[in-house]
DNA sequence: CTGAACCTTAAGTCTGCCTGAAGGTGAGAT
DNA sequence: ATCTCACCTTCAGGCAGACTTAAGGTTCAG
């Protein structure tokens, strides 16, 4: 499979050639060319972000910040300043890389692939809150201590509502999400779940709370 | 628990700044002078290798190479040749990253850090749970001290499992990672190979879970 | 070339999840 | 208070996904 890599970089000529030497190795490639673009890239769809710092629209640490705080895809950072400082701070940002221009595509590619060749942990994100754990990536729901079996749908609903504590969630996003997405809002199976949910979740199933007319949230402990 | 460095290199001076740094952000380090010496030391006991190229007693390249074919132990290669041919055959022999002197002894520890950051999938080469005993390194699976004769996919499969005990691992990533990577997600050829795993390992083979619509957890003992 | 071990596909069966219906409950409006 | 409508819960039917067996195809050693 085709590693899929997310280029985020303005030089016209510099993209271009980078994409080239990418693509003849066999990689999947995205190239976005501004900074709003880029926040608008889900870093999560890709299997590594080669970032450049200097970007019209926003700057690449602020990108790469927020990119830390949903994903843990690697990325490596591309500049032209040859700071240690700024070195320094875009690694401890969470940059896996830093790469200092002008440099070779070779080593580009080099470095890409030392990126890739570590399996990728996936980044157990989990959710606590109250006796509530939610694991997303093993999909797994603890309560106080004690797992809990959820079928995909109660899971994925749960992990809806925890993503976003304290606010309410929409019927029409949860079935968007959830359920089929172009299927109505109407019908009850959404409170069906629910209802299981709760059961399951016993007394902390009651902070699942209905927003009448709205939809769901979860309280806060 | 402090990380534990593995430096190797013969220059005095240099090699007395960086282990200064490095204990002074609360490293333990192990400094060794020449490539025989290296040789004889364990990667496998450091948590980091930081590697000079050159070296009395044997090229740091050749060291990088014998240590890839026993440890999966990060290394970060550090020399004074910044000929790209130099740096993308080290990152192809495995090198995980490479400084060029001279340079700053705090990009040095920005960069220890980030590879730092992604532990390593396994700490050791064995996973034990419960009866089970799954030899990544022998590829040897034992039940309750009894051998297992799994095939190549069937282990492939079961480890899978076993290095994220008690998460929910997609078919799509198992197809993806132990039968042929570009191969839709569909078709039964993963529920066979399961249900001969479960089999042959009896009692324990309860223990693979089916999550429904997602894929299969290893549950924990 | 032959046989054995293994992988894959196909087919039949089974299981457990999803969902719509229906009656009950309770919140908000008047 | 009472009406109304959204929501809760239970239940059973249907079906998608999973299990298992069998057979055909592939690979590899001898």
């Amino acid at each position: 499979m085709a590693s899929k890599i997310l280029l985020i970089e303005d030089d016209k000529n510099l993209g271009d050639q980078i994409v080239t030497h990418l693509k003849r190795d066999g990689f999947e490639v995205t190239w976005v060319q501004d900074g709003l673009a880029a926040l608008d890239t889900d870093p999560k769809q890709h299997d590594l972000v080669v970032l450049d710092l200097m970007l019209p629209g926003a700057h690449g640490l602020d990108i790469l910040k927020i990119y830390r705080e949903t994903a843990e895809t690697p990325v490596l950072v591309l500049s032209a300043r040859n700071e240690t400082s700024t070195k320094v701070r875009a690694l401890a940002l969470g940059a896996d890389d830093y790469v200092t221009k002008p440099f070779w595509p070779e080593e580009l590619l080099a470095r890409i692939q030392a990126r890739l060749r570590r399996p990728l942990l996936h980044a157990s994100d989990v959710i606590e809150t109250g006796a509530l754990r939610i694991d997303l990536s093993a999909r797994v729901v603890e309560n106080a201590g004690q797992r809990v079996d959820l079928t995909r749908i109660e899971f994925d609903l749960l992990a809806a509502l925890g993503q976003r504590i304290g606010s309410a969630v929409t019927r029409q996003t949860l079935v968007d999400r959830v359920l089929d997405p172009d299927r109505e809002g109407t019908g009850r199976t959404l409170d069906v779940h629910f209802s299981r949910v709760r059961k399951k979740l016993g007394s902390e199933g009651a902070r699942i709370a209905t927003v009448w007319g709205v939809g769901y949230r979860l309280l806060p402990s």
